[in-house]
RNA sequence: GGAGGUGUCGCAUAGUGGUCAAUUGCACAUGCUUGGAAAGCAUGAGCCUCACGGCUUCGCAGGUUCGAAUCCUGUCACCUCCGCCA
């Protein structure tokens, strides 16, 4: 969410933001509309308090003096208050309707995101590694995995639908080694490492600018509640409604846990082994900083070298992607994706997704801090994927195997399994 | 799933229909004071308005009333007991 008088002021900004990210720009006239309704009813109805304040307050004093109330003094009263019901609904219905409008406002992009309609228009900010050589042709992960008796696809599918896997014996093994090669990374560099709800409230996407956009591509329960894609959603939302002091920040935490997609729009998209699952585990940081871009910045530049760090580690060839307006999500301000290369596909595929948010999703989760002046300001957010698995799992197999259909696992990771 | 209890401005507390924008203690921040500190004193949320000023607060949402932290209903969270269960 952002800040109102922002938008009154830059509304030729917000609107850009809309057109650059693939939004329809109408929104903003229509909230600066239930912006003027909303002010107007509200002095109606604060003029209508006001009087009755006024008159609740002689009757008090009155009634201090041991007098009691008048008989046209109460019928004052009953009419101020027939018509707070009839004005009182109609704020009420003004300000839910600027509610929901607000949560459309798109967050503009940083300085120096490319501007594009999709993926054709992002850009290569580095390249480290190169693709990986065999003197034979590498077979798909999911050929290879399954052979190992690491992957049953087959048998998932008859239980769980499309998109469902088993993984098995080692399979299973060098996927729980990543995640916790991933954690001990984050826990070395001072993150607190958490385990997180991931069954959570409407709120909570919300707040994390997950919905209103992203809402079909979540699985709700009959209770109302949704399972989220990502420990994003949980660890942003840690200090929902809490006003912290600035000596807390950064705050920086990782959480492990299982992610769900619907993946609703990809029916035609990766139907062939287990790059795209509606079900993955997950290790995600997220730092909360003080209301400082530049400072915003420098974390996510920190984030981004943790997770490529692990690449490094892994031996594993990727490019970091700045992500074009039209490639990035409503909320973000900047968005640098990390592909991993992928031998059996010749390309290189998504792994990492990293993006911050200056005060974007804190305004929504009500989440602030005092700052050394004494003033209040919302922190800033920022997240990035640490491990995501099967995806990553998959990649390590395809980089890895050999020529007789083994997969060579590095010293490192082997110590984990 | 059944029965009962609790929910006040960071924490802890007072307050059961009318000066309660809300008591008291602690904590934290800022300012004054100081050579510096401690102590002491003052200040401390949000919204509308250029401003004067106004409106909003007692888990949340409704209701009763001229008037609600206080009464009623619903709801959420926590606690205790019973049942079930990893």
């Amino acid at each position: 969410m952002l800040d109102i008088n922002y938008i009154r002021d830059n509304t030729d900004l917000i609107k850009q933001a809309c057109l650059d990210k693939q939004l329809d720009a109408k929104v903003v006239d229509l909230l600066l509309k239930a912006d003027e309704a909303r002010r107007s009813q509200q002095l109606v109805v604060d003029n209508l308090r006001q009087q009755s304040n006024t008159l609740v307050d002689q009757i008090k004093t009155q009634v201090a003096q041991g007098q009691k109330p008048q008989a046209d003094q109460i019928a004052q009263g009953k009419q101020i208050k027939d018509q707070l019901k009839i004005e009182e609904p109609k704020l009420t219905q003004i300000q839910t309707n600027y509610q929901k409008l607000m949560l459309e406002m798109p967050n503009p992009p940083a300085q120096g995101v490319p501007v594009g309609k999709d993926e054709s228009g992002n850009q290569v900010i580095k390249t480290v590694g190169e693709p990986t050589k065999f003197d034979f042709t590498p077979q798909a992960h999911q050929t290879l995995m399954e052979n190992l008796g690491w992957l049953d696809v087959k048998r998932a599918v008859k239980i769980g639908g499309f998109r469902s896997y088993f993984l098995k014996g080692d399979g299973l093994l060098l996927e729980q080694a990543l995640l916790k090669y991933g954690l001990k990374l984050l826990i070395k560099a001072g993150f607190t490492p958490m385990s997180v709800p991931v069954l959570v409230g409407e709120p909570a996407l919300e707040g994390t600018g997950f919905f209103p956009w992203g809402k079909a591509d979540h699985y709700q329960t009959q209770d109302g509640q949704f399972l989220t894609g990502t420990a994003e959603v949980a660890l942003t939302a840690y200090c929902t409604g809490e006003t912290l002091s600035y000596k807390d920040l950064p705050i920086k935490m990782c959480g492990l846990s299982p992610c769900f997609r619907r993946e609703v729009g990809t029916y035609g998209k990766d139907t062939q082994g287990i790059i795209r699952v509606h079900q993955f585990n997950k290790v995600e940081q997220v730092v909360y900083t003080i209301a400082d871009e530049a400072e915003t910045k420098k974390w996510h530049g920190q984030m981004v070298e943790l997770a490529e760090s692990m690449l490094v580690d892994l031996g594993l060839p990727y490019q970091v992607v700045n992500m074009c307006t039209g490639d990035m999500g409503a909320g973000q301000r900047l968005k640098f994706d990390i592909e991993t290369w992928f031998p059996a596909q010749n390309k290189y595929r998504e792994t990492h997704s990293a993006s911050y948010f200056n005060d974007f999703q804190a305004r929504r989760l009500n989440i602030k801090y005092r700052d050394q002046d004494g003033t209040t300001k919302y922190v800033y957010t920022i997240n990035n994927t640490m491990v995501a698995t099967p995806r990553l799992l998959v990649a390590c197999a395809e980089n890895w195997q050999t020529k007789d259909g083994q997969i060579k696992i590095p010293g490192i990771i082997q110590e984990l399994m």
